[in-house]
DNA sequence: GCCGTTTTCGGCCCGACTGTTTTCAGTCG
């Protein structure tokens, strides 16, 4: 919580600084700090507790670990305070809106007293802003449709949402005479949890017929700019796509610069610079001389390091690891050898044991749990202990039906708010696996939160917690626990955590993924699945492992049955 | 405000697009 608060105060003063027309440089560091904190995966106040030097961590100097200090004690700080005393914060919002710098509004408040979106909204309407130095008809167009924008802004994309108007395009864009490749990058690319836009890098001998042939795109609701090489534009839902159109002897570096992440080009190409090199979109250059950028490879082979794939370019190690030969070997969907948490219509499951059994083999898996929810969801027709017998029958009969496919009897079992479980543990005795679960009061304070998970971690019959922070995408916060204490419990315990594979939950995180990676705690990927297609899902999961750096041998349901059934025993 | 096996000062990624300029500033990614 922390570490959030912090991010929050460093963004706010890059905002506020930006305004105030201060040194980028400075702006700029303080949003590094801010991105480095993000990514950080430690709790900066235990760290401060442990006496730990922060200056240590990248971005963070001597000024900022004061600050950081500062705010862990008082809960504040002094800097923000003062700057919002002298700048109106509301101010602020307006770098929202597209086209507005902090030249601009400053020139907006200053000229027309403008403090808020509603006020740049009126000024633009009556026309205005047209009238002030360097603005123009055209540009008060562009404010008045980036005010709207603005005030639904900080809207994102699920992955998988993204996938499907990815795939459109693509289809359309390949009908575009003359085109050689095209191909997603940015943060979809990088398979990131959700994607803010898009950005589509296509070669051909004439790039200006491919966007001419861009924007002309159904689905398209406003173009924002096209030009030879690049077009932006805004589809029906909101969603932005940015084209791009280089040489094919430029690709690999188009495609590293355009797949980022920001923080990940900049670091490669301090390197560059360090080594005499200039790195850009159009190749590799030393003293003006291009020295490759056909494929991507040349430019990790320029700044010394084996390639690194797109999932882990975030700055957060990845070029450490690279140089030090210790990338991890990311795990693919090759290595899953089955599911460990799926529903069926003994509880809010649409399909029965055996469809989901012959689904799982058809696609190759070696076993399947299946695992209801407990009565405690009495909105699913979770199972009691009677029930749960009954349903072991079942899958004894399908075990005979279904050959080669292990089915192992399971639960997801509520995790009360006191940390006991929903079902006795006799009853959780006689299963092969025990997933447990919180379903009811997220709100709980982190203390508590903590301290329930751990208990249900302290049940000898748990192997794994579902879905460990209860997040869903773009609609709930996560509940509030201690990651690293959970993670330290569960290991001793020999538990683990599930990386939950539903695109609107992927739970664990890429950071709480990198942790555990980190600490040597295993996970399962599983889908959570409640019906047979969503089996499938799968794939979400490795996405957001592989961002985690989770190797096949950090994920339980890598292993063959009998080694999987070895790690089940606590 | 950060950073340094060329540097403790003087750098800090860099090019495209737009609009309002008459040669370029502002913004964006």
């Amino acid at each position: 919580m922390v570490n959030q608060q912090i991010v929050q105060i460093f963004n706010r003063i890059a905002d506020l600084l930006e305004i105030s027309g201060e040194n980028p440089f400075r702006v700029r560091a303080y949003r590094n700090a801010a991105r480095t904190i993000e990514s950080l995966g430690r709790n900066l106040e235990e760290m401060l507790k442990n006496g730990e030097d922060l200056t240590s961590l990248p971005g963070i100097g001597r000024d900022l670990a004061d600050k950081i200090r500062e705010i862990v004690e008082t809960g504040s700080l002094g800097k923000l305070v003062d700057l919002e005393s002298r700048v109106p914060p509301a101010l602020v919002e307006l770098l929202k809106v597209e086209g507005l710098g902090p030249k601009r509004i400053k020139v907006l408040h200053e000229q027309l007293g403008i403090t808020s979106l509603e006020e740049l909204q009126e000024a633009a309407a009556q026309g205005k802003i047209r009238k002030l130095p360097g603005f123009g008809r055209k540009t008060e167009e562009l404010i008045l449709k980036g005010v709207v924008l603005a005030k639904k802004e900080g809207r994102r994309f699920r992955w998988s949402v993204a996938e499907s108007y990815v795939e459109e395009l693509l289809k359309y864009i390949k009908k575009a005479p003359g085109l050689e490749k095209v191909q997603a990058a940015g943060s979809f690319r990088r398979k990131r949890d959700t994607v803010g836009d898009l950005d589509i890098l296509v070669t051909a001998g004439n790039p200006g017929v491919v966007i001419e042939h861009f924007v002309r795109f159904q689905g398209i609701k406003n173009v924002i700019s096209q030009g030879q090489t690049r077009s932006t534009v805004i589809l029906q839902s909101d969603l932005q796509v940015d084209l791009r159109a280089v040489d094919v002897e430029c690709y690999g570096s188009a495609l590293h610069y355009f797949t980022g992440s920001k923080a990940h080009n900049i670091a490669i190409r301090a390197i560059a610079q360090k080594a005499g090199l200039k790195i850009n979109e159009y190749g590799i250059f030393r003293d003006n001389k291009r020295m490759g950028g056909r494929e991507e490879q040349d430019i990790f082979q320029a700044v010394g390091l084996p390639f690194i794939e797109p999932e882990l370019r975030e700055n957060r190690g990845e070029i450490e690891a690279a140089r030090a030969g210790r990338l991890p070997g990311l795990i693919t969907l090759q290595d899953i050898r089955g599911d460990l948490h799926m529903h069926t219509t003994w509880s809010d499951g649409k399909y029965t044991v055996e469809a989901m059994a012959r689904t799982a083999a058809a696609m190759g898996y070696e076993y399947i749990a299946i695992t209801d929810h407990s009565k405690r969801m009495s909105i699913t027709r979770g199972l009691d202990e009677q029930r749960l017998m009954e349903q072991a029958e079942e899958i004894e009969r399908v075990r005979e039906d279904v050959k080669g496919m292990a089915i192992l009897k399971g639960i997801e079992v509520d995790i009360l708010e006191d940390g006991s479980l929903d079902l006795t543990d006799q009853a959780l005795s006689t299963l092969d696996i025990v997933i447990a679960a919180i379903h009811s009061k997220f709100r709980l304070s982190r203390e508590k939160q903590t301290r329930r998970i751990l208990k249900a971690l302290d049940n000898p019959y748990v192997n794994i917690i579902a879905h460990p922070t209860g997040r869903l995408i773009g609609e709930r916060e996560g509940y509030q626990v201690d990651m690293e204490r959970i993670m330290e419990h569960a290991r001793e315990n020999g538990c683990f955590l599930e990386l939950n594979a539903q695109p609107a939950r992927l739970d664990l995180n890429d950071l709480n993924l990198k942790l555990a990676h980190d600490n040597g705690l295993k996970v399962a990927i599983s889908t959570d699945s409640h019906n047979s297609d969503s089996l499938l899902f799968m794939r979400y999961g490795i996405n957001q492992a592989r961002r985690g750096w989770i190797e096949p041998r950090d994920v339980i349901n890598t292993r063959p049955l009998d080694k999987l059934l070895k790690l089940l025993k606590r």
